[in-house]
DNA sequence: AGTATCCTGGAA
DNA sequence: TTCCAGGATACT
């Protein structure tokens, strides 16, 4: 699920859900992914919810945070009040709560459950005056919307010899995009993704840092990509996956040049790109 | 720089 | 049955 679009969707529905509420009771079945003493959750109230590159971050009045990174499977959906009407479209593998939920935040009106399939994710309890101390939070790069500039984002790159695409991905050098972003990214600004990094030219490193913004623009826009496991807070699918300019899809035609979208391996990812407009 | 690893489910 | 998957890290 989770790079930056996807978890700021979840990030601005959970704000809304859950700003105000109080925190009544934490049920952790699985400690490999819950971390921390959850007891110090009981009585917090939500008073702001922030994202940290791919990492969500519900801070509590009681000066205690919950921090959490879904990687790949993680899912947050909430039910509660607001969802009443609302029809619940999509089936949770597993169920809700089922066989992959793993925490179950009750609040004073509603609930907050924490799905993961391949349990790769985690939540964990921190101090609030010490989530910027945090060794991932502490160690990411600036990321697109905050300190990411067409400035340092050049420095980045002239800094690497690496693919490009490598670095990119690479959350302590820019946080927040990852395998489905940073492929879409670069067939709109018509890289190669194995390109070395300090190779690219002032103008593709600004063509790059636009079509970058534009990409993550547009899965903020559609509510991030339900290609698998994805669903946003309220268990409902993203719809970037309707719009995907090469991620997935080998075969199919580029909306570039019409040439066919291919498939190979870089840094052990799947990687989309068209050969003919990608050069 | 590449590959294995944490996991499970779905597609080929 | 084998391979692949929005991530990140620990190894050769």
């Amino acid at each position: 699920m989770p790079e930056l679009p996807e978890v700021e969707t979840i990030k601005l529905q959970l704000e809304k859900f859950l700003k105000g509420k109080k925190i009544v009771s934490v049920e952790v079945k699985s400690r490999k992914i819950f971390q921390g003493d959850e007891k110090k959750l009981i009585g917090g109230k939500v008073i702001n919810v922030r994202r940290f590159g791919k990492v969500l971050c519900i801070d509590l009045a009681n000066k205690y945070s919950i921090l959490a990174h879904v990687k790949l499977t993680g899912q947050f959906i909430y039910r509660g009040p607001e969802l009443k009407n609302e029809v619940l479209s999509e089936k949770v593998i597993g169920g809700i709560p089922g066989i992959h939920t793993h925490v179950i935040f009750r609040f004073d009106k509603g609930i907050l459950y924490y799905n993961d399939v391949r349990r790769f994710g985690w939540v964990r309890v921190v101090k609030t005056s010490e989530v910027e101390e945090e060794p991932f939070i502490k160690k990411l790069g600036p990321e697109p919307f905050r300190g990411l500039t067409l400035k340092n984002f050049s420095e980045i790159l002239s800094k690497s010899g690496r693919a490009i695409k490598l670095v990119l991905m690479d959350q302590t050098k820019i946080s927040g995009i990852g395998n489905i972003y940073a492929n879409d990214a670069f067939n709109l600004a018509r890289i190669d993704p194995r390109t070395p990094s300090k190779n690219l030219r002032t103008e593709e490193i600004k063509n790059l840092y636009e079509a970058i913004l534009k990409v993550l623009r547009l899965g903020i826009k559609y509510g991030g990509a339900s290609d698998q496991y994805y669903l946003d807070a309220r268990g409902k699918k993203g719809h970037y996956q309707e719009h995907f300019l090469v991620y997935n899809r080998t075969g199919e035609k580029c909306f570039n040049c019409g040439n066919l979208i291919k498939k190979f391996f870089l840094g052990g990812r799947g990687t989309y790109w068209c050969p003919n407009c990608q050069k």
